[in-house]
RNA sequence: GGAGAGAUGGCUGAGUGGUCGAAAGCACCGCACUCGAAAUGCGGCAUACGGGUAACCGUAUCGGGGGUUCGAAUCCCCCUUUCUCCGCCA
């Protein structure tokens, strides 16, 4: 949720990135958010001064008890059944100010740093880096590392212009991930549709061990990035889906435990971006580094299509995750870590990559700037979304009230929060399949040998 | 699931209707003493919102919500949660 500072301090700034965003009709709902809190600041000021002349009469009537002076106390008491009673209404009237404030609030989404791509659908993202392939002539950045890689604007390319020739094809003909799920005995789909339903697969054999594998690997990286490992719960309350902004925007996509009031968990970053909900924590802590497995539940509704074919697009799946929580003045050199974390992983799985900054209209509702990492499924010939590691600026944390302490001067502010898929495990595991067929099996990447305890699925 | 006892500031912990936003101790910060440190002494030390250039002032907050009362940390009701006992159980 965006704060009223912010607001108040520039709101032509605001009202042009909710615009970049394609948040329609900007201007009329910020400018009703101030008007809201005009009334909201005057029903306090009446509250308030009414409140204070209560205390003061409620004050002086116990001292008057005290000297036994009864006549005086009843006087004053007959005075403050009318002044009560404006309270009350004052107090309505502020609270139901706030409310509708805080109500349209949250309809309103992040506003984007001025880095992210105008535009209004994933067409626009921008393809700022690519790995594991070369690129033709288009993008020399290949290969850098990171923290140049992201400076060379002049490389990057918009998706539309994305030249699909020079996507990393393969010689030979490649059979899709549900073909070799089943020659393999890998995945059961049709059990998983038995059991719960379309978008549950039952991973078996070596399939669930590739599972673990995959799990085992992402947090062990993790900890040697020097993050911390949180085991979460997978089910949370509605405080805690308000606090990372599924609710209410979310509220269909997630499944709802109704007797109980409590929601299956869409990502990690719920549960452990709301560890720090309601915290203040010392500016000498920072950054928070976090990294959490765990299933992530996702209702999926209106998906179609070749989206939801074999492993793309799942109801359960699972997904190691990586969060901060960091300064304002950190918090960009952060998400640039958390960026290189995450190429590494796909570069260590030896997977054909492509780092797209996200544009307004593409980005989710909290975020202020997002990367998307896909990865070359060769077999389906396409290009999967495998993680979004995003930066929230104070967002998330205005409505977790997540702040911190500065050491300089003592004074407490919000803090940034930022996070980031390292990584989901299903469409890695398309593309892992897909991409290292041979006559022989499917060869497992060096780094996930150990893990896997194989050099191949066989 | 049943019965009982709790939930107070960063921590410990006093407070059972009237200057209580809250004693005291610890922790922390500043100053004094000291060559320096320890010890000691003095002072400071919550958050949100509103007003004010500011000093500062006002309002709210003692797990959360509602109620009684002129006045609630204190009394009543509901919820959450912790502990103890019983039941059930991986």
């Amino acid at each position: 949720m965006l704060t009223l500072k912010q607001i108040y301090d520039d709101k032509a700034a605001i009202v042009a990135g909710l615009e970049k965003k394609h948040f329609a009709d900007a201007e009329a709902i910020i400018d009703r958010v101030l008007e809201i809190d005009a009334q909201r600041k005057a029903a306090q000021q009446k509250k308030d001064n009414a409140a204070a002349e209560m205390n003061q009469l409620s004050k002086s009537i116990g001292m008057l008890m005290k000297n036994g002076q009864k006549e005086e106390a009843e006087a004053a008491k007959a005075k403050t059944a009318a002044l009560k009673e404006n309270i009350k209404a004052l107090e309505d009237e502020q609270a139901a100010a706030e409310e509708a404030q805080t109500k349209i609030l949250l309809t309103i989404p992040n506003v984007p740093y001025a880095l992210v791509p105008e535009g209004g659908s994933a067409e626009d993202n921008l393809a700022v880096k690519v790995g594991g392939f070369k690129l033709g002539e288009k993008l020399q950045v290949l290969d850098q590392p990171s923290e140049k890689a992201f400076a060379a604007e002049g490389a990057a390319i918009a998706l539309k212009d994305w030249p699909e020739e020079e996507n990393p094809e393969s010689e030979e003909a490649k059979l899709p991930h549900w073909d070799l799920a089943k020659q393999y005995n890998l995945i059961d789909f049709d059990l998983g549709v038995k059991i719960s339903g379309a978008g549950f697969p039952v991973y078996v054999g070596q399939g669930a061990r590739l599972q673990r594998a995959l799990i085992n690997f992402f947090l062990a990286e993790g900890n040697k990035a020097g993050y911390t490992e949180i085991m979460p719960p997978t089910v949370v309350n509605a405080a805690s889906g308000y606090g990372t902004g599924q609710l209410p925007d979310k509220e269909g996509q997630m499944y709802h435990c109704e007797v109980d009031d409590l929601y299956l968990i869409p990502t990690a970053e719920v549960p452990v971006t709301n560890l720090y909900r309601d915290v203040i924590i010392d500016e000498k802590d920072l950054p928070i580094k976090n990294t959490a497995y765990t299933q992530c539940f996702r209702r999926e509704a209106g998906s179609y299509g070749k989206d939801v074919r074999g492993l793309n697009r799942l109801h359960e799946f699972s997904k190691i995750e990586i969060v901060r929580i960091d300064t304002p003045e950190h918090s960009d050199a952060s998400h640039k870590e958390m960026l290189a974390h995450v190429e590494g992983l796909l570069q260590k799985l030896e997977l054909p990559y492509r780092i797209l900054r996200l544009s307004g209209g593409d980005m989710s509702f909290t975020a202020a700037l997002c990367y998307d990492f896909e990865v070359y499924s060769e077999a389906q010939h396409r290009w999967l979304e495998v993680s979004s590691t995003s930066n929230f600026d104070t967002y998330q944390a205005n409505r977790l009230k997540c702040r911190y302490r500065r050491t300089e001067d003592k004074k407490v502010q919000l803090a940034h929060t930022l996070n980031g898929s390292a990584l989901a495990l299903p469409r890695i595991v398309a593309a892992l399949l897909e991409n290292n067929q041979t006559p022989e099996g499917i060869r497992i990447p060096k780094a996930l040998q150990p893990f896997f305890g194989d050099d191949m699925i066989r």
